[in-house]
RNA sequence: GAUUCCGUAGCUCAGUCGGUAGAGCAUUACACUUUUAAUGUAGGGGUCCUGGGUUCGAGCCCCAGCGGAAUCACCA
């Protein structure tokens, strides 16, 4: 691969180093007393334990800047918790006659990006920053490839690197160089422990099951196919662990969650990464009332620990998510968005009805897919603030109990935020007849064509036979949650590595190409020229490319003798 | 999957009518012992995403492909 003019030169100074008796990849630890944040905002403490004459400071980081006054020299330190300025004097590193440590060894050799520990004393420099005053550095890791050169004034950035590519492909730069992504992160950790901690208190437990299944289950999606060589049989990566968690509410478990990574096939948005994570949580002798009270108290506590306040700022709008939430029945919603009543319509009339709206049906929807897509249309976008949606058509949800008093509906809610569903629970269906037949009802679905058609699981139904307690179930999209809590406009904001297509890989290397006989530097050459695999090469005219790499060689500036055009040929043939 | 826009130096971006490729930062050299988007001077760095086509001549025009973004569709 040819290399740039910049990482030519680093490699250079790698080696300079080495030549030096300087190890640029030490092994030993290296011993860190103080953290970049504590010196920044509780400088009074740091200077009381580390100031002038006080114990050694010992810090490490990423060195992010350097302003270089000659036999002086600013720069800046970058660890896990933000910034801290270093100020290097020559004659303090260098205390005798040696000035190499200071004019080769930092001047030189030291670059942008580098991984370097000081010692020294904290102090204020005139202009009023802290600082650490270095006595000491150490090298801890060489970096051979050019950070993006971001600068900063004022809380103001400039020539931030913004190019999403760059950004979801080597979130390692973005994380160097955009200091927020790390909090962004930090938050999407603290609102899955928030919820993992209110949970424990409850005392229900954490549990973990099977990401392959045999059967998929406990949604409609389309699943992630796979292939168990040794069973000879086809396994699913799972869409949902609904009845996995149900199955140990049988068990004899109160209360089971699990925050599970489930995978489903379908299209990519910046609301869909193809695999996501989901909190579940079951809890015997509970409804969907009940579950509705803990969903508002767990979310609204999750909004007050990361932001100390209920009210989130997402985008243009201001989400307040202090309880009580709005309740709305999913029939009232559609009634107040679009003033049809459609609750007691059949499949004919009610097709009608959504066409009439300008809503798009097809053969394969039954009535509950139906009324899902006018809610999906019509309704859900408009609703910001935190809204229940209540009382589905039982067409739409096979795994939940019929209403207790409301003929044709199921106990299930939605909670509607930001114009998305952020989460989904019902009163589970524990008659193990009535779910059998639900289960006969998608399977005719599926034959309609509906891809996402649920399966029958007999062993699930087995299970609920020997009898489940009345259970409130609830599922949580965390990423949905997250990018709600962190204000980011796409799911990829709040994804450490999201689903990409893969990377075009620009300059094969050699050793795949069929071009290993080609000596250094030629290889490289002929890369330049555009060959990069053995086809290429023998399609080409070999006087042509003897002129070629002549003409690279002085580009280059090469300090190779030409090769003959009989080697060139010979190249070409073998 | 559809439409629109984008792809130029390590990074952020200009590039006029089709006529030898530009800036800032980064980088290299020199100067500078409390600077902070440090500063001053001088230099180097390019497969203009890829492949075709039109043309005497293409970063620019045309076609195809690849990659990205936005909107829509799909997606509880």
């Amino acid at each position: 691969m040819a290399l740039s003019e910049q990482e030519i030169i680093r490699r250079e100074k790698l080696n300079e180093l080495i030549q030096m008796g300087i190890n640029p990849y030490p092994a030993e630890l290296y011993e860190i007393n103080c953290s970049s944040t504590f010196i920044q905002n509780e400088y009074e403490k740091a200077e009381e334990k580390f100031g002038q004459g006080k114990q050694e400071v010992s810090f490490a980081g990423r060195l992010m800047s350097i302003r270089d006054m000659g036999k002086a020299a600013f720069g800046v330190l970058q660890d896990s918790t933000g910034k801290i300025q270093i100020y290097i004097k020559r004659d303090e590193v260098c205390a005798g006659d040696d000035k190499t440590l200071y004019d080769v060894v930092w001047k030189k050799l030291t670059d942008i990006g580098d991984i370097i520990g000081v010692k020294g004393y904290v102090f204020k420099t005139k202009m009023g920053e802290p600082s650490i005053h270095v006595s000491s550095f150490h090298i801890l890791t060489k970096s051979l490839r050019p950070l993006p050169s971001v600068k900063e004034k004022d809380g103001e950035v400039y020539d931030a690197v913004i190019d999403p590519d760059l950004r979801y492909r080597q979130r390692y730069v973005d994380l160097i160089i955009n200091p927020q992504v790390k909090e962004t992160f930090r938050k999407r950790t603290q609102l899955v422990n928030t919820m993992r901690n209110y949970l424990n208190e409850k005392g229900y437990l954490e549990v973990e099951t099977p990401i392959l299944q045999p059967l998929y289950g406990g949604a409609a999606a389309r699943p992630f196919k796979t292939h168990h060589n040794t069973l000879d049989m086809t396994l699913y990566l799972r869409i949902a662990n609904e009845l996995y968690l149900k199955r140990l509410i049988v068990g004899g478990y109160d209360g089971v969650y699990e925050f599970s990574k489930d995978f489903r096939n379908e299209g990519m948005s910046r609301f869909h990464n193809p695999e996501f994570t989901q909190i579940e949580l079951y809890v015997a002798y509970k409804d969907y009332e009940w579950m509705m009270n803990l969903v508002e108290e767990m979310i609204e506590k999750v909004a007050l620990t990361l932001h100390g306040s209920t009210v989130v700022r997402v985008g243009e709008n201001e989400i307040d998510f202090k309880r009580p939430w709005k309740r709305f029945t999913m029939y009232e919603a559609i009634e107040h968005f679009t003033g049809v009543n459609i609750g007691d319509m059949d499949e004919d009339t009610m097709r009608k009805a959504a066409a009439a709206m300008g809503v798009e049906t097809d053969a394969t929807m039954g009535r509950g897919k139906i009324i899902d897509e006018i809610f999906g249309s019509k309704c859900e976008p408009h609703l910001i603030q935190p809204t229940f949606i209540t009382d589905y058509p039982v067409e739409m949800s096979p795994l939940a109990k019929k209403h207790r008093s409301k003929p044709g509906l199921v106990e299930r809610f939605e909670a509607i935020c930001n114009g998305k569903e952020i989460c989904n629970a019902f009163s589970e269906l524990n008659d193990p007849i009535d779910q059998r037949k639900r289960f006969e009802e998608q399977l005719e679905l599926g034959k309609r064509g509906d891809e996402e058609a649920m399966q029958l699981d007999e062993d699930f139904l087995r299970a609920i036979e020997y009898g489940m307690p009345p259970t409130a179930g609830l599922g949580i999209g965390i990423d949905r949650l997250s990018m709600i809590m962190t204000n980011s406009p796409s799911i990829q904001d709040v994804l450490f590595f999201p689903q990409m297509k893969p990377e075009t890989i620009d300059s094969q290397s050699a050793a795949d190409s069929g071009l290993t006989h080609i000596p250094s530097p030629w290889n490289d050459v002929l890369a330049r020229l555009g060959i990069t695999n053995r086809v290429q090469l023998k399609e080409v005219n070999p006087n042509k490319l003897f002129n070629d790499m002549g003409g690279m060689r002085k580009k280059l500036k090469l300090d190779v003798s030409m090769v003959s055009l009989d080697e060139v040929k010979k190249w070409i043939s073998e």
